[in-house]
DNA sequence: ACAGCGCATTAACATAAGTTAGAGATTGGG
DNA sequence: CCCAATCTCTAACTTATGTTAATGCGCTGT
């Protein structure tokens, strides 16, 4: 696969698509963005393979990823490594909700990637601005939602599944912030870092690959990867359109209410 | 497996028990005790298998688990589930990061359970109290803590590894409860459930199980289980002891300091 | 005591996925 | 331009795990 090399943007360039990758789920105020521009004057470049946060380093500043892909993922005995999640160009990293601040896995590089600094200090995040500080944990929720298929794929899913599944997931949210050229997309991803991933080996990640090709389900030409048949990807995958896009009115559902007694007593449920 | 079935506490008990737990992470003030108990009059109890909320469904108040066991859950086509975790007895559970406040999970109860509600409403949460406050947050990122682990059980673990991490992990949160008996624990999860929780079919659930009785890794009486073992089984599943208990001073890890510029131009880093 | 149910257990068999090994491709550096 | 490194791809074989189906055990309610 082609290295992704970051082309030498303008720093201008990276500001406005911060602004505007935060602003895909809601309104920013005039102060926001002037907030934000403010603090997005540090931008940080990062070669390929290398760690942007160690798991158990104390969090730093959260950023902002402008330009290539980078990997949540933790190193395991024997050589092995499970990849937890994909950060992609928009996406936000290095919160921790944790007390002591100690994130509890690595941010690796994938490709050279740009990221800059957000305008929060850790947990006193929580005292910022109203819209930038929703905006954050609307990340931070769609970071869980993403950890969540993943588990689903990893614990109920066929490799053909899987990938398909990831596939999708992956295409989705580059559309989002406009990385996709139609059904198509930049993968920048060795079949060693999809396997690791998936959950997969090598051989049966490549196995998997070449089948979805022979289904014309999906093509490739070098690290460029076109969805050929979406639809039936995803009926096959299972793939639910990640609950996120568009911006739906909250789903009326059903709420169950427990048998309850505010005078400190205890009462039993009529079984369900 | 036996029904769970929950003793008729009187409600100072679960109150009691509901303080003990969260401040088992850190101090609370006399306050926060205070405001903690005036909440903790509504009990609520829950049959086996009910749903207490449901996916998609928007979050209502966040409660604490106070007695028996539930599931953090997905339904997914054919019948099949994923379970994403345990809730057990102290955990906090209810709480959604997105701003539509849709909980992206189902909460269903493993055994009959109690809970009750905390003073926190929702999203408002972050203006409360500092101490009840921080130790909620912590609640969180053990959960995240935990979902991380999934994914590398499910990802590159075996069954067998798989089924003794699981079982280090609960022994260990039990324990923190005070749940336990000494090595052994009272688990009612059927073998249906572990299946669904690591990711495997039933018969191959109950083979590992058979097999670490034949290796003297643990020792069943009904829904009574006992590690015989912990240390192998530690080495065997590679159990890393939760980045949680006891409170360790905050590691000193290396962080990386990536090439910067403050003055709006980009740099480029040596190689890794 | 009995019937019925859910759950644990086994066996026999099917198959998806892992392992090892090696031969082509690409890519990037000197 | 060529060499070295890194990927991709195949093949042959092993193994872990899934599937189906049947038996048995231990509750629970009548």
């Amino acid at each position: 696969m082609n290295r992704y090399r970051p082309e030498r943007l303008d720093a201008r360039v990276y500001r406005d698509f911060a602004v505007k990758s935060l602003s895909r789920l809601g309104p920013l105020s005039e102060e926001d963005v002037t907030s934000l521009f403010q603090a997005l004057n540090v931008i940080e470049t990062w070669p390929q393979g290398q760690e942007l946060i160690g798991e158990g380093a104390a969090q730093g500043q959260p950023r902002i990823l402008l330009e290539g892909w980078a990997l949540r993922q933790r190193d395991l005995a024997g050589g092995r490594r499970q990849i937890f999640g994909f950060i992609l160009p928009g996406d936000v990293f290095g919160l921790s909700a944790r007390p002591d601040r100690i994130v509890m896995c690595s941010i690796v590089a994938a490709t050279a990637a740009t990221s800059c600094q957000l305008p929060f200090l850790g947990r006193a995040m929580r005292e910022e601005t109203g819209a930038l500080h929703e905006l954050v944990w609307h990340m931070i929720a769609r970071e869980e939602a993403c950890l969540l298929d993943q588990v689903v794929r990893l614990g109920r899913q066929s490799a053909h599944e899987r990938m398909l599944h990831l596939l999708l997931e992956l295409h989705a949210r580059l559309k989002e912030v406009g990385k996709t050229d139609g059904a198509g997309f930049h993968l920048p991803l060795s079949q060693e870092v999809l396997s690791d991933a998936l959950g997969l080996s090598v051989v049966h990640t490549n196995r998997t690959l070449q089948q979805l090709r022979r289904e014309h389900l999906i093509q490739t030409h070098g690290s460029h990867l076109i969805l050929s048949d979406p639809e039936r990807m995803a009926e096959i995958a299972r793939y639910r359109p990640s609950r996120f896009e568009p911006p739906q009115p909250a789903a009326q559902a059903s709420v169950n209410v427990p048998s309850c007694s505010s005078t400190d007593t205890v009462t039993s449920n009529p079984s369900a």
